[in-house]
DNA sequence: CAAAAAAGCCAAAGCGCTTTGGAAGACTCT
DNA sequence: AGAGTCTTCCAAAGCGCTTTGGCTTTTTTG
């Protein structure tokens, strides 16, 4: 059942359908509802093939998603889909994953926006002037950051969480206990967000007169075995820390094996704070020892992003409004008093 | 640059042009040379959106994605992602990824197939007599299943893993180690796997005269937290058992917390053999205790899957059939024999 | 060497929708 | 009553590609 099927069945020009469809104003309301009952009742859906071509229109949101044998998709992606994918099935949206090769995205970028396969992308992990920010800035598709990027002469729209107002709250937190030496086990330093972390961390301690080790922080992708690994390190070296900070909580499962294969305890030794993105299948409360965190879920971010790429598609929101979430700091048996 | 305006500057139709460029047979090569060259050097790219109102062909493939606010998606999928997109980065494919109310998918495979939406589908996590399999199958799009269904009157492609036999193998090692009370911590028993799993496991003990016990099997969403309430369950009722396996790595996390809680060791007290789907940020060689596994990579099915949508898009693969890889047994310090 | 076959190209008709530019009729106003 | 204004609808022109059917020109064939 096509338009022109619809048309003549009611005996009226498929331009007349066409606009009472689309909500047009220049269409007799009676004209309107017999319409939108015989599509109703025929069950007419506009072929979405036709309307592309002759608006552009996609109703689909883009993502690039880097591949590429030595790339890993990060685990957070799914739960930040869960969020996004909620909020798009309400809205009749689809997502188009183009996988890319991790070291050229440019090219499906530009691709995607030339051929008009997508009404909007949102662009996650960013690093300080991050290259896809100005390009897709620059290729005029409405956009959406998750997370910031850093040092344009432009704005643009992001949605971020306080990571550096997190990790200050949570080094603040163990400083008041006495803790002099911290440890930060951070994710690539590349990207904003570890950045962001790190100076959350620096300027706490900063604030006692403190300063963050050289050999104390340490930047890694965020594997159990990583988390491990930097806590050994940690660990055997003289000036050892008495409190570790870490940015995921897949790192911290590696921060509490090395703890222990140590022979020390959490909170007895070691004080442990890590970030928590609400993973449903691993949370921080059934950690051997409960484990503080400064908690965001990452699954709402994804909700607030569709949401707001929906907006922008729509008309609804403009300009280039970041806003950045408050984290909570949820302290459980993973912290105590320094040891004397 | 389209069609028009290339067929124009080369002084041919757009008839020739367009066959030139899809390679067929009746223009002369000297022809398609010249057009084929010009293409390339004016960056002519047909609009996907035109290209799909006349043919039908979309380019991509589909994933139908139930959401929902108490729906998790499975952290396996990011896994599965990846290697699904490093196939489909090769060969100029996208994903679209169409979010459905996790209690409804009918709807959602019928529109994106009534609207040709995409070239192929497919198809997750499948339960036995799976709705899907044979929604699919009916509406007449490729698709390939990812695991197996069953009872259909009909047959169907599928990529699968050897569940039961790699649960076979698994559990008569640990009967072979002397062990004779076996539990079996596995996931949601409405999917095939893990039905397929429990019975390659009850097969094993059968072939020695023993049986798994009624409250020695639990089927429980793959969380830490699941599994560690069934290690819990299993060993403070009485007869515990002497041996777990365990469905993923994820759970048998909490499997390794129950266990150390309790005050026993593995494998002194408990052997114990999980299924690993090859995360790169968990792995089971790192385990306090390392794990023994049965092994098979996610990542690479992802690909296959990838792989067999994309011949039977362009007609290299028919017929129904379905493939079953091995799965490794990787034998760690996580099993010993029985305890006296 | 004429007839038949093949090769190479083209004009035009879709694919199914939106949107432009009117046009006819109904209504208001002086 | 005639001019001007709305209201309501329509024909037709795109959107950019593929494909059908046919028309020349060249090659092959008996």
């Amino acid at each position: 059942m096509n338009l022109k099927q619809l048309a003549h069945m009611l005996a009226l020009s498929q331009t007349t359908v066409s606009r009472a469809l689309n909500g047009y104003p220049e269409v007799n309301e009676e004209t309107r509802r017999r319409v939108m009952d015989a599509a109703k009742r025929h069950g007419y859906r506009p072929n979405p093939s036709a309307r592309r071509l002759a608006t552009g229109k996609t109703g689909m949101i883009g993502y690039v998603l880097p591949t590429g044998a030595s790339v890993d998709i990060d685990p957070h992606f799914v739960e930040f889909l869960s969020g996004l994918g909620d909020y798009a099935r309400s809205h009749e949206l689809d997502l188009v994953l183009s996988p890319a090769d991790a070291d050229d995205q440019e090219t499906t970028y530009r691709r995607i926006v030339a051929n008009r396969q997508v009404d909007a992308v949102y662009i996650s992990s960013p690093r300080p002037a991050d290259r896809r920010v100005g390009l897709v800035n620059t290729l005029g598709i409405p956009f959406i950051v998750h997370g910031r990027s850093e040092g344009f002469d432009f704005d643009y729209p992001f949605t971020d969480i306080d990571n550096e107002g997190a990790f200050h709250e949570a080094s603040r937190l163990l400083i008041q206990l006495g803790h002099r030496r911290l440890a930060l086990i951070n994710g690539d330093d590349r990207e904003t967000f570890a950045i962001h972390r790190e100076r959350g961390v620096r300027r706490a301690l900063a604030a006692s007169g403190l300063a963050l080790g050289e050999r104390h922080v340490c930047s890694v992708v965020m594997t159990e075995e990583n988390g491990y690994r930097a806590t050994r390190r940690l660990l055997e070296a003289g000036d050892a820390p008495t409190a570790i900070v870490c940015s995921s909580l897949i790192m911290a499962l590696g921060v509490v094996r090395a703890v222990r294969d140590l022979g020390l305890t959490i909170p007895g030794d070691i004080s442990l704070i890590a970030h928590d993105d609400v993973f449903p299948w691993l949370r921080p409360e059934n950690f051997s020892v409960p484990l503080s965190t400064t908690r965001s879920s990452i699954r709402l971010a994804g909700a607030r992003v569709a949401e707001r790429l929906a907006a922008r598609i729509s008309g609804l929101e403009e300009g280039a409004r970041g806003e950045v979430w408050p984290v909570d700091l949820v302290v459980r048996g993973s912290v105590a008093g320094a040891p004397a």
